[in-house]
DNA sequence: CTGAAAGCGCTAACAG
DNA sequence: CTGTTAGCGCTTTCAG
């Protein structure tokens, strides 16, 4: 037994009687070992309740079979089903991933991949909170593999699993106009980041190629909270001719959304109809049940893991994904008139 | 330059055309080093872009800064603040929270601790999926520092951050009795999970203790899934005497819940009045808003990684913190009549 | 104040 | 088939 109280390979081979290596080959490659030293390997392991040094192992063998991964927000349920999708591809491989939430502040995206690198994760998944040039930076000195899931970085051109959110909010908008509704209001989140900038980018695109004129004042970018929901509605309907249908592009904000409607006494749908990006219980729940763009974001992860294990094994060139999105219309829209 | 591509202390040093050991110092104890050699260090450390590898100093050290975060559900909010408040108290002091969803699964909890161990995390928090013996035989042999967050153990005295539940439930079955209410169910989660545990427990002594009689068939007691809530339902409405109200232990609960009365055509409060344990998005903007038990996760986050760093500087008596529930009363519990 | 040297626990040649 | 040995990159005595 050494100082410390926790057993060491050594102690194993001691009390084994072989020498480490055999120990290190008995719990590892399992080739060309004799019956009688693995057993006596293995019942030494159990008697000393030994496990082996992860730490010490990845600092000989220069991995940590570690997968990073930075999300922007860990209380959004969305992303915990990427994080549950990504953790059994990969964890089926014996990898484990480790999360480090950025919590909405691209300074801690920094944190987290500085964090990341330092302990020598062998690839980094990320949802950051922002994709501007100082990611794009530290990423280019990054040499561990990067898959990126709904965000893009300019200038970095790593794997991606991205959301199709282009034709979710086509088909959201479309269903709209053709419910006869001309003055559909947009909240969303910040253009820098990816579904916010993709869904507004497509919301105006659809809207004019449906030939409806699109009013500046109608368009509310700015973040995903639900504070920013409920402002965003207090200024809606403080318009000489306020919108007769809304588009929200977020979880958290259909909350503030509900909440600044029904202060003002506004029904849906009878004042006016909505349209939620992602769904959640309480869109789903809500009286009445609230129409969402859905996407599938367990899948997401599963691929974003799956891109990260064939990197990993060497398939180099990087690839993205595209995942769909689907319209569920539920109660909350409707007919206008 | 070395073989790989990754700059080491041996680079730095050269660079700086000093010792390793001078590099290690400026880096670290920052004493007893010259200006001249800090200087040119420094510039050595910016223009390699070195960082340090923190698994080889974790060799070294033995320690690796890194605490270990079993959740039984990373999906559930309610963690997602527990880890917040975690990640604050602990960032601060420089250490990282690595985070193992075990999904309800007790045998995933033992794979995240060995998991843990075998990566010398320097502590664990859990709020595992399962508080069975085999977590205790496992806990025993473990030498770091344990933190058990709204879990207990049998046998295993670590120190642990605790909800009230016991005064939320009682509060929860106070109010219903009150408003007249006799026929009360519960439907919660496992008995071996101590939320559920101590709700239902303090559930059957308030209703003893009001003189009410307890009706076994009112208690449903199995899974904290939305599937288990809405079969309950089910259940609770074939009686033939059923409940005038239902007390929901468990967030996604309530979402079954709430489909299984819609289901039936029952509606709160008027057929049935409603509490729920745990806040949400969907308890506060349902309709009727849902009368809730709520905590402050974050807070016993925040609570449970100061308590880790402080067993982590020595001081060893463990202790158990307990943490306030309370009732907020909204429209869907209303007098019985 | 600073460099050389000895490991932390493990794996991977390399000889037996 | 198996033991010995040389490090992985870093920190920490121990002598200068």
């Amino acid at each position: 037994v050494n100082k410390s109280d926790r057993p060491t390979i050594k102690d194993v081979a001691a009390l084994a009687g072989v020498g480490i290596a055999s120990v290190s080959r008995v719990l590892n490659d399992a080739a060309d070992v004799s019956a009688s030293t693995r057993e006596r390997v293995l019942a030494a392991v159990e008697e000393l309740g030994y496990e082996p040094d992860l730490v010490a192992s990845g600092l000989r063998r220069g991995t940590t079979r570690t997968i990073g991964f930075i999300v922007s927000d860990i209380a959004n349920p969305l992303f915990a089903d990427i994080i549950k999708g990504a953790e059994e591809s990969l964890e089926a491989r014996d990898y484990v991933v480790l999360i480090f939430n950025s919590r909405g502040n691209p300074e801690r995206d920094l944190t987290g991949l500085r964090l990341f690198l330092r302990r020598r994760v062998d690839g980094v998944i990320l949802s950051v909170s922002g994709e501007d040039a100082r990611m794009a930076e530290a990423l280019r000195g990054v040499r561990v593999p990067v898959v990126l899931v709904d965000r893009e970085i300019d200038g970095i051109e790593s794997s991606a699993v991205l959301s199709d959110h282009e034709v979710g909010m086509t088909a959201a908008v479309d269903h709209l106009i053709d419910l006869g509704h001309e003055r559909i209001a947009l909240i969303t989140g910040p253009l820098n980041l990816r579904p916010a900038r993709v869904r507004s980018a497509a919301f105006r695109a659809q809207i004019e190629a449906r030939q409806v004129v699109l009013d500046e004042n109608l368009l509310s970018v700015g973040s995903f909270s639900s504070g920013f929901g409920e402002s965003s509605v207090d200024r809606l309907y403080s318009l000489a001719y306020p919108p007769t249908a809304v588009i929200v592009g977020g979880v958290q904000l259909l909350s503030g959304v509900l909440r600044g409607l029904a202060k003002r006494g506004l029904q849906i749908p009878r004042d006016v109809s909505l349209v939620s990006c992602d769904d959640s219980p309480l869109a789903e729940f809500y009286s009445p049940p609230i129409t969402v763009v859905t996407r599938d974001m367990t899948e997401m992860g599963t691929l974003a893991g799956e891109v990260m294990l064939a990197i990993l094994n060497g398939e180099s060139a990087p690839v993205t994904h595209r995942c769909p999105t689907r319209l569920i219309v539920r109660a909350s829209s409707r007919a206008l008139g």
